[in-house]
DNA sequence: TGAAATGTTGGGGCG
DNA sequence: ACGCCCCAACATTTC
C-alpha cells in the first residue's frame, strides 16, 4: 500500500478535511503536525494547542508525528523515509505561509511526490470573491451579501473519512514541544474548554442548541449565553465552518439563524482582507492612519492589561480576557476603543495582547478587528467611531452581572452606580466598602476628555490623501 | 457592530 | 381657564 503523508496545521481535525480526505483516498496517512518557528504563537494559544493536539493524536490512535522546526528540512526527509507518495495539506492565507508553502510544493514535486492542498478553512476562498471589477471588496456588508452570495455555496461537509493509518512506531512526543506554561496556568484558564474536534461539536451542538434562539439581541449582552464560544475551535480547525454553517442551516429560519452565519461572513471577510492585504497585521489598511498621533504610554499600557483602569466595562473584559482567555465580542469592541481612542494607544500594542492571550488569537481575525476598532481598517462608518464605555456598559449589562463576576469588589454598588463609581455619591461608595484609589482605581482618563483629544488627534489626519 | 448636540413634543406645576 | 416654564422622553442631525 502506498503512504500518503497529512501535514496538519489550522485543520486539527477528521471530520470535513477534504485535505486529510484526500490523503486517506490515496493510501496509508502518516500524520504529521509541525510546529513552525516562522509565526510564533501566543501563550494561550500554545496551551490551547497543546491540548488539542492530545486529542487529535488520541483519535489516530497516538500515530500523530510532532517536529518542531522547519517543514522544508522536516516533511522531504520524513517522505523519503517512509517512501511515500502523496503529501497533503490545508491552505493557508497569509503571506508568509503561502510563500513557504509554495516553495515547499515545488522541492517536493522536484522529489516525484503528488502534492495535493485543499481549502478546509474557509467558506469561500479569497480567490473566489471579488467585485465585477476584479478588485477586492473594503466593507462587509457588500462582500456578504453580493460577493458571497454571487460566489458557489459553500460545500457540504464531507463524510467522515475512513482512514487507515500507517502502521509504524511513533517516536515522537507532544511533550517535546514544551507548549504548557510554566508555571501551569492552564489548568485553571482552561477548565471551561475542552480543546479538540469532540469539545468543538459539542459546543456547537450546545449553542444551536440552547444559544441561538434570541442571539441576534443576546450576543451584546456579556452575561448572557448567546455566543456560540466556537471561535478558538475555529482557529485550530477542530471543527470546519462549512460544518457550522450547515449545521446551523438545518435549524429553522429566523433573524437569529441568518445573525449568526452573516458572523461567519466577518471571518471570511478578515481572510479575504488578510490575503488581499498580507501586511495587514501591522500596516495600516488606511495609509493616512501611518500620521496618527499615538502616544507612548507605558504605564496606560500596563493598566489596560492588568485591569486597573478604573473603569468597570473595560476592567471586566480584560480580567475575563486573562481569567478564561476569552472576551465576549462586544466587550472587545469596548476595550479596544477604550485603547486606541481613549488611551491613544496604538492598536499594534493592543493586537499582541491579544495575541498572547486569546486562546482564539486568529492570524486573520485578529489584525482585521484591530483595525476595524481603531478606524484604519474596513469600517463602512463615515465618522470616527469612538465607544463610551459607560454607554457600553450601561445599556449591555444594566445589571452589573458582568461587572460583579469580573470586577468583584464593586460587587456591592447599585446597578446605577457600578457601570462609574467615579460619579457616586460619597456615601454609596462607603457603604459599599469602596475607597476609590485604595480599594478600585480612580479612572486613568477622563472620559469627556480623551474622547475630545481622540478626535483632535483624528482632526490631523482625516483630511490627507489616502 | 456610536455618541453627543440639537430639535420636538407633551405633561405637570404654578402664577 | 390660560399662558409660561421646566424637563423628561423621544427624534433628528452632525461629527
Amino acid at each position: 500500500m502506498t503512504v500518503a503523508i497529512h501535514w496538519f496545521r489550522r485543520d486539527l481535525r477528521l471530520a470535513d478535511n477534504p485535505a486529510l480526505t484526500h490523503a486517506a483516498q490515496s493510501g496509508a496517512v502518516l500524520p504529521v503536525f509541525i510546529l513552525e518557528s516562522d509565526t510564533p504563537l501566543g501563550g494561550a494559544s500554545r496551551a490551547w494547542l497543546h491540548r488539542s493536539l492530545m486529542a487529535l493524536n488520541a483519535s489516530l490512535n497516538g500515530t500523530l508525528r510532532v517536529y518542531a522546526g522547519n517543514p522544508a528540512d522536516i516533511l522531504p526527509r520524513l517522505a523519503k523515509d517512509h517512501g511515500a507518495t502523496t503529501l497533503t495539506w490545508t491552505r493557508r492565507y497569509d503571506a508568509p505561509g503561502i510563500a513557504r508553502d509554495t516553495a515547499l510544493k515545488s522541492a517536493l514535486r522536484d522529489q516525484g511526490l503528488d502534492v495535493h492542498s485543499a481549502n478546509g478553512t474557509l467558506l469561500w476562498e479569497p480567490m473566489e470573491v471579488n467585485k465585477s471589477d476584479g478588485t477586492p471588496y473594503r466593507v462587509f456588508t457588500p462582500f456578504f451579501r453580493k460577493g458571497c452570495a454571487a460566489a458557489a455555496p459553500p460545500r457540504a461537509p464531507l463524510a467522515w473519512p475512513n482512514i487507515t493509518l500507517l502502521n509504524a512506531p511513533n517516536p515522537t512526543s507532544i511533550d517535546d514541544l514544551h507548549l504548557c506554561p510554566t508555571p501551569a496556568w492552564d489548568q485553571d484558564v482552561l477548565s471551561d474548554w475542552t480543546p479538540g474536534e469532540q469539545g468543538a461539536t459539542d459546543r456547537l451542538q450546545t449553542f444551536l442548541s440552547q444559544g441561538l434562539t434570541g442571539y441576534k439581541d443576546g450576543r451584546d449582552i456579556p452575561s448572557a449565553p448567546h455566543v456560540s464560544r466556537l471561535s478558538p475551535h475555529l482557529a485550530f480547525g477542530e471543527i470546519s465552518p462549512n460544518t457550522v454553517w450547515h449545521t446551523a442551516k438545518t435549524c429553522p429560519p429566523s433573524n437569529d439563524r441568518e445573525h449568526f452565519l452573516s458572523e461567519l461572513g466577518w471571518r471570511e471577510f478578515s481572510y479575504n482582507l488578510l490575503f488581499h492585504n498580507p501586511d495587514m497585521d501591522w500596516q495600516n489598511l488606511n495609509r493616512k492612519f501611518d500620521a496618527f498621533p499615538w502616544r507612548d504610554a507605558p504605564e496606560a499600557l500596563a493598566a489596560w492589561q492588568t485591569g486597573k483602569t478604573g473603569i468597570p466595562i473595560v476592567d471586566a473584559g480584560m480580567r475575563e480576557l486573562w481569567q478564561t482567555g476569552y472576551m465576549h465580542n462586544r466587550v472587545r469592541m469596548i476595550v479596544a476603543s477604550f485603547l486606541v481612542k481613549n488611551l491613544l494607544v496604538h492598536w499594534h500594542h493592543g493586537l499582541a495582547w491579544f495575541h498572547d492571550t486569546l486562546f482564539d488569537a486568529d492570524p486573520a481575525n485578529n489584525p482585521a478587528s484591530w483595525q476595524w476598532v481603531a478606524g484604519s481598517g474596513a469600517d463602512a462608518a463615515p465618522y470616527f467611531r469612538i465607544f463610551n464605555p459607560v454607554t457600553q456598559s450601561t445599556r449591555f449589562d444594566p445589571q452589573g452581572h458582568y461587572l460583579r463576576r469580573y470586577v468583584p469588589e464593586l460587587a456591592r454598588l447599585s446597578d446605577k452606580n457600578i457601570h462609574a463609581p467615579w460619579e457616586a455619591p460619597p456615601e454609596a461608595l462607603h457603604h459599599a466598602g469602596i475607597a476609590l484609589g485604595t480599594d478600585y482605581p480612580h479612572p486613568i482618563v477622563d472620559l469627556r476628555e480623551s474622547r475630545q483629544g481622540a478626535l483632535a488627534a483624528y482632526d490631523r489626519i482625516k483630511g490627507m490623501p489616502v
